[in-house]
DNA sequence: ATGAAAGCGCTAACAC
DNA sequence: GTGTTAGCGCTTTCAT
């Protein structure tokens, strides 16, 4: 059994042309007007010979993949991993098949995985985008591939996006633990120019401000991707500085998982001697000897949405862009005192 | 800007045969003996018109896709999803692209994966089986494409693999319980027949044999896939019973976390009501209030060795089956008591 | 109701 | 050094 049977070869042991053979297995024969013996006798010959049409043909033939790219950080961070089986059964419902890929924030990695995707001929892309990645998505569009961005979105760039409301979601977090009389309240993030990092942190900012709290600069701890050293030593350094911090948001899951460690490590209380926000999701949220609070993306919604649009987009149903803005939510425990 | 540009339009475009521009762009200049100057044209014009191979015309022409399938029960188990990862990585080293699916464990969802990814034309696969997936297995063989399974493997069924000898995993771990002076050690696995789940029961069943405890019928609770409530009253009702358990070994890491919140729940104590030992690895195990001794998986090495050896397979390097089994190691903590 | 044939983009054997 | 051409497996138009 080394060569694998296609229409020619079916065409051969029924004795008939490769059109009707491709007719009826594509289920056209009604169409066609094939002879419904013929038909018959077509359907057996396939099963006995258990052929599998060759999609790589129909694709060169067709110029349609029936396969998206979905690019993100990375596929073993839950959250990713969690969008990413939305947007695979989502699509598989559609007769489609997905090719994930991680760039790890890398502009570099994010380029050869789009190239290569796009060598495959890939019919429309998902993608939650690394920093300066714009023109890469330029590209896209000039080439005329759609596709949909998740997570993030350029605020200079008119494109197709499912996100959440990420100010709003960090100026109520916020405003929780001001609510719950915190004075201090500290602000972890990755030092980006990514917009969903620029809003959570104008959120946090902004709630401060609006409670007269106006002075920050001394709350803030921004940390570089991929670095725990450099986030230990710095998060470290907040925690045990005179300013005193009684309270502190994460803004997102990765830091959250790192603080919360930290947390534990030094021996800190909480929430008697530190109120604590999180972000994203996670089962160490529950686990943690104190029920975190935390900001609940909706990420099966997401996922549906961007594919939803991307489909749209390819079935020539929609050529406008489609900006969707979801609400997050904020589930609160114990963790951000009272 | 909408039709991408071919070989034929740079072969036009220069004022040459498509076979050179070939010949050029595939770094095959030199034994094509091709003019360095017309190289140097050609090369500028595929840049100028900024040409990208189509991937499909060069699979359906040369017999390999160049991609590999990666079957998984549910890539947003990070688990799985770090598994997936270690391929990933591994795979685009060696120029081939990785398409992910999940089974849900689920024999129907795998043969339909496992047929889409067939009609794509992948080279092999990197498989998870999920129960009752033999035949799938057996027809690859006979279709004479290349396989590795991971995590599990059939005992009936002669394939590569890479593994972990998990009755010695189970057997070491109740070994502590037991050296910790645990007298009632129960067990929570899956119910199915998979090897791996097999020894993990042998394994604890034997440790306590070995221990003068033959009778563990009482001790052990056997849960249904994607069934929490059904985990939630089986698990319950064990730490209820007048039975007394005083350790619990949980052999998955989907189960360790249900279980840990359960035991949360219950206002159980660990380590002083109840010791417990995990599996696989979670960020949980290092936040839950008492750090969590567990059996480790070295994912890295299992994703990297069977790459290794899918590749070998392909490369007709190696004909034969490749097992391998690795050892776990027994991270130990203050759960399980002293 | 069915078959012949062109062509999707690419490679490679062969001719010149 | 370079061009011509067949063919990978499939779809689809056009004859018959």
């Amino acid at each position: 059994m080394r060569k694998k049977t296609s229409l020619k070869d079916i065409a051969g042991a029924v004795g008939v042309s490769t059109a009707l053979v491709s007719y009826v297995l594509n289920n056209r024969e009604k169409e066609a007007r094939v002879n419904a013996d013929t038909a018959r006798e077509i359907r057996e010959a396939a099963k006995r010979m258990s052929y599998h049409p060759n999609q790589v043909a129909k694709s060169l033939k067709s110029g349609k993949s029936l396969a998206i790219g979905v690019i993100v950080a990375d596929i073993s961070n839950p959250f990713f991993g969690y969008l990413a089986r939305t947007i695979e059964d989502e699509s598989k419902k559609k007769g489609y098949t997905v090719i994930f890929g991680s760039s790890d924030e890398s502009m570099k990695k994010s380029q050869r995985l789009m190239e290569t995707l796009i060598n495959r001929q890939i019919d429309g892309f998902i993608i939650a985008p690394a920093e300066g990645t714009e023109p890469q998505l330029e590209y896209l569009e000039k080439a005329n591939i759609p596709f949909v961005l998740i997570d993030r979105y350029f605020k200079n760039l008119e494109t197709s996006y499912v996100v959440i409301d990420n100010f709003k979601a960090t100026y109520q977090a916020t405003g929780k633990l001001l609510e719950n009389g915190k004075e201090k309240i500290a602000f972890v993030c990755y030092k980006n120019k990514l917009q969903h990092t620029k809003e959570r942190y104008r959120g946090y900012v902004q709630a401060l401000k609006d409670h007269g709290k106006p002075d920050v600069k001394k709350l803030i701890c921004e940390v570089e991707f991929n670095n725990s050293a450099y986030f230990r030593d710095k998060f470290e350094g907040l925690l045990n500085a005179p300013t005193k911090v009684d309270a502190v948001l994460f803004s997102t899951n990765t830091l959250s998982i790192m603080g919360l460690k930290l947390v534990i490590d030094m021996g800190i209380r909480v929430p008697e001697d530190l109120s604590v926000f999180c972000f994203d999701q996670s089962e160490s949220y529950d686990l943690f000897y104190c029920p975190i609070s935390y900001v609940h993306q909706p990420l099966e919604e997401i996922g549906q949405r961007a594919v939803q649009i991307l489909f749209d987009r390819m079935s020539n149903k929609q050529n406008t862009y489609q900006q969707v803005i979801l609400n997050a939510e904020l589930v609160m425990r114990k963790s951000c005192g009272k």
